[in-house]
DNA sequence: TAGAGTTATTACGTGACACGTAATAACGAT
DNA sequence: ATCGTTATTACGTGTCACGTAATAACTCTA
């Protein structure tokens, strides 16, 4: 979800569209709006105003180095696995 | 877990720590013993014979299709990431 | 303009599991 | 004998992923 927004600022609906378009995760309603809710409350990503009923968010810049550092362990962990699996 | 009996059969403490080692992540006992309870009900790793009372386990083919599969996935949703973290 | 389909969010219950803590036990060192 | 390390089992709690359903507004189109 910090990924989909590092796009660029999305509603939820958006999101789950976007999140399924790139990872093939499908995130149903319970997940998703939990899953804001939580990010809110961490402070990672804050609702921008909006005309209409849908609720846009923004990765704050918290989240930003968040999703930074997350991505950076991920990808030394995913690193090792290539590793040992190419030799076996 | 798949990732460190991938490198080579291991008992549960040896997991611990190698997964501590690459990861830095600190699994509990109970994180640990629960998670090797499941993958083994899954199929995905299996117990190999031992003289003393450690129990080691190895990667089975099927646990070992199952981390290519993740491992990609991973990889992909993680340069997605990546690239739009890159040019914002 | 009534109806169907799509977009968008909220509400709620269940089950799985991550995690901490503690207990147990065998082993090696001093 | 006892202390630290290695190794596993047992158990309780809280969080969260997930499915399902309810709600509501908007957009077609027949």
């Amino acid at each position: 979800m910090l990924a989909s927004l590092a796009e660029g600022d999305k509603h939820g609906y958006a999101m789950m569209e976007d999140i399924e378009r790139f990872s093939g995760l499908k995130l149903g309603p319970g997940t998703l709006y939990g899953a804001i809710t939580r990010l809110e409350e961490s402070g990672w990503i804050a609702p921008v105003p909006s005309e209409d009923r849908r609720q846009p968010y923004t990765l704050t810049p918290v989240g930003r180095k968040s999703l930074e550092q997350e991505v950076a362990a991920l990808d030394s962990i995913l690193k090792t696995a290539q590793k040992r699996l190419k030799h076996a």
